[in-house]
DNA sequence: ATACATACC
DNA sequence: GACTGGTATGTAT
């Protein structure tokens, strides 16, 4: 057994991190992730990671793709540098313009809330072995770690964190395997709930939910305080507008009355799925309740305000990162010029050199966005969203046998024929993606002129671009 | 239409 | 030794 050593985390001093080098800045993403405790031993932790990933091929193909994004970024300093001063005048003017339209529009009649459970996977297996409490949890396997509970989390362990790294960083970590059927069963129960304050909720995965709690607050405003979602076959049958909306509840009002809404709700929850707790983001939209679902994080909740002054007092001081839709590369992208990463508040100032930088879409989402504003202002396009695709996909040892790759590609499509028969889904372009050993991925499509679905279908499709290339 | 990149959980 | 899987969307050609 390989002794590595172990950052120790509860007795642990907090030995300031020599902040690592070269090798470690790709995979410190991991040390790094949200959701963490605060960070003891991180040197100790990266170091291990770093160890552990150095010569590995997938470190070497983050390592190239690193280097690629940043080739990206300095052809965009270049194409700042060489921009003439009209054309930044005229950004500045847009983004000036496009600042004083979003500002008239602010709108303080809506509250959204998106309600997470903490730790999903984790906390579902820990309250059905209560034994684990205590002890560092991973869900997952030595391949991929898909949630950590906060025991775990003080030794560095992450969601998305290979398994075997994981170990490494927490001999004593209890891998625990992933039971998706349960899962499903408890997000149903917690769904059911969420659905008498709003019928239309939306999912965004199995942990997480998206409310429009505007009707149901006005309702409870009129019928009064009293406890309940009022019976839902009562009133809000499916006319849609109808409720008048006599009583003035806006803005801060609105919130007051959504932190007790929410407060309700969480609590249900717990006690319907017996003691998973959750957290989540009250706001004037989905964008800011999301980002504010973060914020007291585990078990709490947290509400933006309505006003433009408590909207970007919020919004300024935060990581680019935590905007919904900015993820690494855009992180890096807009990061400032000692390398530092950029807050919300310097996205805002530095609108005017996005607009020169991207697409006229991206400059935009990303003016918005820094301001506090969804995304498109969706008002919801009547029917439910169709699905746009669905997929299925596997990792396996690698191997050049044709004849292997031709079963495992079999299987594929059977298993994806399957699950689109159940849902009654067809498609009309057939997407073949490969991944090599180095990490490298290619995709190779080809479209139909009717949907198909069937497993000798996909699987003919699938092969069909290879024949022609390559 | 195709290929690939980015992002989220 | 081991670094996921499912879905959506953006960008370039």
């Amino acid at each position: 057994m390989p002794r590595s050593p172990s950052p120790s985390p509860p007795a642990g001093q907090p030995s300031t991190a020599s902040d690592a080098g070269d090798a470690v800045k790709a995979i410190y993403v991991f040390a790094n992730e949200k959701g963490g405790m605060t960070d003891i031993n991180r040197g100790k932790i990266n170091e291990i990671i770093a160890q552990l990933s150095q010569s590995s091929a997938y470190t070497a193909k983050l390592l190239k793709s690193d280097r690629r994004v940043d080739e990206t970024v300095a052809l965009l300093q270049q194409k700042l540098q060489r921009s003439d001063e009209g054309a930044r005048r005229s950004a500045a003017a847009v983004v000036a313009r496009q600042v004083a339209a979003l500002e008239a529009s602010r709108r303080a009649d809506r509250c959204c809330a998106v309600i997470d459970f903490d730790m999903f996977y984790a906390a579902v297996e820990i309250r059905d072995r209560p034994e684990l409490a205590d002890k560092p949890v991973a869900v997952g396997g030595i391949g991929m770690i898909s949630t950590a509970n906060y025991v775990a989390r003080r030794w560095g362990v992450r969601s998305a964190m290979p398994g075997f790294i994981g170990q490494a960083l927490c001999r004593q970590l209890v891998f625990v395997r992933p039971d998706f059927a349960k899962y499903t069963a408890v997000a149903e129960v917690a769904r059911a709930i969420f659905r008498e304050y709003d019928p239309k909720m939306t999912a965004g995965s199995l942990d997480e939910a998206y409310l429009d709690l505007t009707d149901h607050l006005h309702k409870r405003a009129r019928d009064g305080g009293g406890g309940g979602a009022g019976d839902d076959s009562g009133d809000c049958d499916g006319g849609g507008e109808g409720e008048r909306r006599g009583t003035a509840l806006t803005g801060e009002a609105l919130g007051e009355l959504a932190g007790e809404v929410v407060g309700e709700i969480r609590a249900r929850v717990k006690e319907a799925t017996r003691g998973l707790t959750t957290s989540a983001g009250i706001g004037p939209n989905f964008l800011l309740a999301k980002i504010a679902a973060d914020v007291r994080k585990p078990d709490g909740q947290f509400c933006t305000g309505w006003s433009r002054e408590a909207v970007l007092s919020f919004l300024a001081p935060l990581p680019v990162r935590k905007v919904p839709g900015v993820g690494r590369v855009m992180e890096k992208a807009r990061a400032r010029k000692d390398g530092a990463a950029s807050a919300v508040c310097e996205l805002l100032s530095r609108a005017a050199e996005a607009r020169l930088l991207f697409t006229p879409g991206s400059a935009d989402s990303l003016l918005r966005k820094s301001l506090g504003w969804e995304e498109g202002g969706r008002e919801e396009a009547a029917g439910e969203a169709l699905q746009k695709g669905i997929s299925c996909e596997r990792t396996f040892r690698p191997t050049g046998d044709e004849a292997e790759l031709g079963e495992t590609l079999r299987r594929l499509c059977a298993s994806l024929a399957e699950e689109m028969a159940a849902r009654q889904l067809r498609g009309r372009t057939v997407t073949l993606k490969m991944k090599t050993s180095d990490f490298d991925l290619l995709t190779r499509d080809s479209s139909a002129a009717r949907p198909v679905g069937a497993a000798e279908e996909l699987q003919a499709r699938a092969v069909m671009p290879l024949t022609v290339a390559d």
